[in-house]
DNA sequence: AGCCAGGGTCTGC
DNA sequence: GCAGACCATGGC
């Protein structure tokens, strides 16, 4: 990777990366593309506009400090994904997901925003889950420019009732967010702890959270803890399993299952028929 | 119009 | 432990 400061931006020079595999693959919801293929949006508090062109990826507006403190570690850039990659060769149907979304990168969200948006996610689609997260911001986070805000803490949402949420539409889901919001702000669930545990610990630490199951734990300790082992199993998940793996997930691929996940979770969203 | 969505809980076996 | 009803809302 080749980093360079070009007036206000920071351009960075990468291989094998997809900036819209990676921000518009269900892995996050606070990005949206713009008309001329730009991305805006806000994580950590800073709102981000970035775009890309062949193998350069501008941050616009961007100082080196931020880049570094910021957008460097949450694309993932200093994880070797080909690396990763590699380790699923032997695997036809992940090399195929490889050759449509190996540009991708698992990115590393804030734990709590994670954990909360997958609560959210619950039977829902990713239209109305970005539109309930961005009202949930609007709402309770802290404006960070104009119209853009963070992501409200767990301590604020801690203190709210069902009735505060209601303008979120969020359905039966918000009793699930008030749950959280006060299991983290007491420590009950204890966020820093569970970067500690193992998978299967983690996943019944976060699971002592009501509207938290198996899958929405698994997304938040891929998405939230950057626990490449973790493996969400949705409806479609769930689909190529039943199609593609009869004889059940290779071993070998299990140590970045999350990864290989997220792969054949885009690749056969977006390319359906592979499991005609 | 009706099915479905990056599911989980609760109840009844 | 496992199946089935039920949950709010709205995208398509």
């Amino acid at each position: 990777m080749q980093i360079e400061k070009i007036k206000d931006d920071i351009q960075v020079h990468l291989e094998n990366f997809s900036l819209r595999d990676t921000l518009d693959c269900g892995q996050c919801f606070r990005f949206a593309e713009g008309a001329n293929g730009e991305f805006t949006g806000i994580a950590a508090n800073m709102p981000l506009t970035v775009r890309q062109d062949g193998n350069t990826i501008a941050f616009v507006n961007t100082s080196i400090h931020t880049f570094e403190r910021v957008w460097r570690p949450y694309f993932d850039f200093d994880t070797d994904y080909e690396a990763i990659k590699k380790s699923f060769w032997k695997d036809p149907v992940i090399r195929k997901a490889c050759g449509y979304a190996g540009g991708m990168r698992i990115l590393r969200q804030d734990p709590w925003e994670a954990l909360c948006s997958f609560i959210i996610s619950q039977n829902n689609n990713i239209p109305r889950i970005k539109g309930i997260v961005e009202r949930l911001c609007a709402q309770f986070g802290e404006k960070v420019d104009k119209e853009v805000y963070g992501f409200p803490s767990a301590k604020i949402l801690a203190g709210k009732s069902e009735e505060d949420l209601r303008d979120l539409r969020a359905g039966f889901r918000a009793k699930y967010i008030l749950d959280a919001a006060r299991k983290v702000t007491s420590k009950e669930v204890d966020l820093k702890k569970v970067c500690n545990l193992s998978l299967e610990e983690a996943r019944e630490e976060l699971m002592k959270i009501k509207g938290v199951g198996i899958k929405v734990a698994e997304c938040a300790l891929l998405f939230g803890f950057h626990r490449l082992d973790a493996f969400p199993v949705d409806v479609w998940i769930r689909k190529a399993l039943h199609f593609f793996y009869k004889q059940g997930f290779p071993e070998f691929a299990k140590p970045y299952g999350g990864v290989a996940q997220q792969y054949i979770f885009h690749y056969i969203r977006h390319c359906p028929e592979a499991m005609a």
